[in-house]
RNA sequence: GGGGGCGUAGCUCAGUUGGUUAGAGCGCUAGCCUGUCACGCUAGAGGCCGCGGGUUCGAGUCCCGUCGCUCCCGCCA
């Protein structure tokens, strides 16, 4: 017999009937009878009822287990009695009788307990993490984790994909998020920086002759953290492949997503064929560069409609400049005055105006708006504005006005609300897109001058002599360029970002030089990129999907520690190890390092 | 850095208009209980009402400050 256990805790069944077995576990559950006595028996793989009573030996010792103790216990299976099977239990035919009990691990009294599904404050469940790990629900999700992981390895490998090992301790990056330093005892004044993401790694590993790379990635910022975002760490599908169009990457990764996400979607539909969506047109249509498909919503510009109409207010914003617009958020079901009043003081509650509307009754055989919008630009207006969003009585129609570039921001949240509030959305499938044509640059409120939109090495997507031929102070030209970048989105989550990387130092300079970095910089802070590009590079592309968003979505929660093994609070701190943590004199002295700290006030 | 929500027993929460001794369920301890699987029954222990200050005859409750957790904005090429 082996020392702790001849079968795990999920493994009997009634054809081990009459075994002399032995278990080994943590007691889940402790019901006493007085005269007979359960233990659910649970280890990684299940739970097994274990029974006493006083003809047993073991019995003084079973009074005395609590829960979440390590035992082994020793006994023969038998039948439970007629009736008495649990049916919910893959080992519910069976118990044990035991003969004997060693303990091998008591607990004290628990923080939070393993049984039972009830919710706990986040202090606690990180502190004690490994006592929220043993519980069923956590448990399950890094175990499907693994799997999703393993899924995509082998997807990945099927597709003629190769995994790289890049570093660790790499060089602090320019551009993005803050680097997390390392500083370097050899090179006093010198700090190391962890990746951000292997994005120079893979592209240099293009440039050394290898193919189709990919990495299960690790990749670190020192940026604050959200619902969807992890402080500090997160993992990353790094991938990357030579001599590749953006229509070869979309060919490549989305048949893994896609099969990833059937694989574990437990039946909920997939997107067959992923729909490339614009960046102008998403953003046009659904308010944001992340639309969530499940939301049938679309908005529509209306501004014809209200072009010298006598509703003043919006008239007036459209004359004020040629830029403004008027868009409408189409409501189906929601075509009633107490509707679209909550919808107003809900836009009055994110600090809007208010929300102009119209609401569509039938009466006398037609159908009519409704609401203060429709009275001013009168009926005729109405209906024709009615016909273009293809709405019918009991419907509605929510417009907001002004610059688009600022109005968005509201337009996409309410835009989701009134899904959400009305019911529209289709909550059980995966709808995936693919975001393109982002633009290359933007213009910088904060530092008043034009910067890279997202990845300063991604491809413009125009011939390099048109490139390299623009004048850079032609302002509209240069923040109407595209770049050869995309998204994968999916549920209105963004789970990766990719692009067709700039492989040529000319346009590279160029591209630069546009966002106001002079060659020196570019030299100073990208010179090993810029060398490799110099010394035939070719034309190459990736993309990179978050691992641990993915997860999150196939395992249906809400927030990323709830995939993570041992994951950090909101500040990035880890409650179990006690990191960050102040370390000592002589390890800031080998390092070169004095603390100056911020006064306490 | 900014905004919202929350903070009462180990945990989940209730606590009326400011009123006398702050409650319930789970958990814990003890006792009873031979077929439970959220076992049941009885009793008990357990409270700096986050912390500090203020208003008041009187504060868990009202006000100010502060700390913690969380969600969001900024930020995240």
């Amino acid at each position: 017999m082996h020392r702790y256990r001849s079968h795990t805790c999920g493994a009997l069944r009634d054809g081990d009937i009459g075994a002399v077995v032995r278990l080994s576990g943590w007691c889940h559950r402790i019901r006493d009878h007085g005269g007979v006595l359960f233990i659910d028996l649970r280890d990684h793989y299940g739970l097994t009822q274990v029974v006493a009573d006083p003809d047993s030996p073991a019995f003084k010792v079973a009074e005395t287990l609590r829960a979440e103790w390590v035992v082994r216990i020793d006994g023969k299976v038998r039948r439970r009695p007629g009736g008495t099977e649990n049916a919910d239990l893959p080992t519910g035919a069976v118990e044990v009788y035991i003969s004997g009990i060693e303990v091998l691990g008591p607990a004290a009294e628990l923080p939070m307990p393993v049984f039972g599904e009830q919710e706990y404050p986040e202090e606690i469940r990180l502190k004690y993490r490994f006592l929220d790990l043993r519980r069923e629900r956590l448990h399950a999700n890094i175990i499907k984790r693994g799997q999703i992981i393993d899924s995509i390895r082998r997807r990945m490998r099927e597709g003629g994909f190769f995994e790289f090992q890049t570093p660790i301790l790499t060089a602090s990056s320019p551009e993005g998020a803050r680097d997390f330093l390392v500083p370097s005892r050899l090179h006093p004044g010198k700090f190391y920086a962890l990746p951000q993401a292997p994005q120079q790694f893979k592209q240099l590993t293009m440039i050394a002759g290898f193919d189709r790379y990919f990495q299960i990635a690790p990749c670190f910022r020192d940026e604050d953290a959200r619902a969807d975002r992890s402080p500090g760490e997160f993992y990353q599908l790094d991938v990357e492949m030579s001599f590749v169009t953006q229509d070869d990457v979309f060919g490549a990764v989305e048949p893994v997503m896609r099969g990833v996400f059937e694989e574990f979607a437990g039946g909920k539909p997939v997107t067959p064929k992923f729909p490339l969506i614009p960046y102008r047109e998403a953003l046009a249509k659904y308010g944001t560069d992340k639309p969530d498909l499940r939301n049938p919503i679309e908005m529509q510009d209306v501004s014809e409609h209200f072009r010298g109409a006598g509703f003043k207010l919006f008239a007036k914003i459209l004359d004020a400049n040629p830029k403004n617009r008027v868009w409408a958020i189409p409501a189906p079901g929601g075509g009633s005055r107490a509707f679209c009043d909550r919808m107003n003081s809900w836009a009055q509650g994110e600090g809007q105006p208010g929300l102009g509307y119209i609401f569509f009754v039938e009466e006398g055989g037609a159908t009519l708006g409704r609401g203060p919008v429709a009275n001013n630009v009168g009926p005729e207006r109405t209906d024709k504005l009615r016909t273009q969003l293809g709405l019918k009585a009991g419907d509605a129609v929510f417009f907001v006005a002004g610059d688009p570039n600022v109005f968005v921001k509201f337009a996409g949240p309410a835009r989701t609300k009134i899904g959400e509030d009305l019911n529209l959305i289709a909550k059980d499938q995966f709808a995936f897109c693919w975001i393109v044509d982002f633009p290359m640059y933007e213009w910088s409120e904060e530092e008043k001058k034009i910067d890279f939109s997202h990845n300063p090495f991604s491809m413009p997507n125009m011939e390099p002599d048109a490139f390299l031929a623009l004048d850079g102070s032609d302002k509209d030209t240069i923040l109407n360029l595209k770049a050869i970048q995309y998204d994968i989105v999916c549920n209105g989550i963004e789970l990766s970002s990719g692009a067709i990387r700039n492989h040529r130092p000319d346009v590279m300079k160029k591209a630069f030089a546009i966002a106001g970095y002079s060659e020196d910089v570019l030299e100073a802070k990208f010179g090993g990129m810029l060398r490799a590009l110099s010394l035939g590079a070719p034309p190459h592309g990736g993309i990179a999907p978050g691992i641990d968003r993915i997860v999150m979505l196939l395992c249906g929660e809400e927030n990323l520690r709830e995939v993570v093994l041992f994951p950090m609070n909101q500040r990035a701190e880890d409650l179990l190890m006690g990191a960050p943590s102040e370390v000592t004199a002589k390890q800031l002295r080998e390092l070169h390092i004095r603390l100056a700290l911020p006064e306490k006030s």
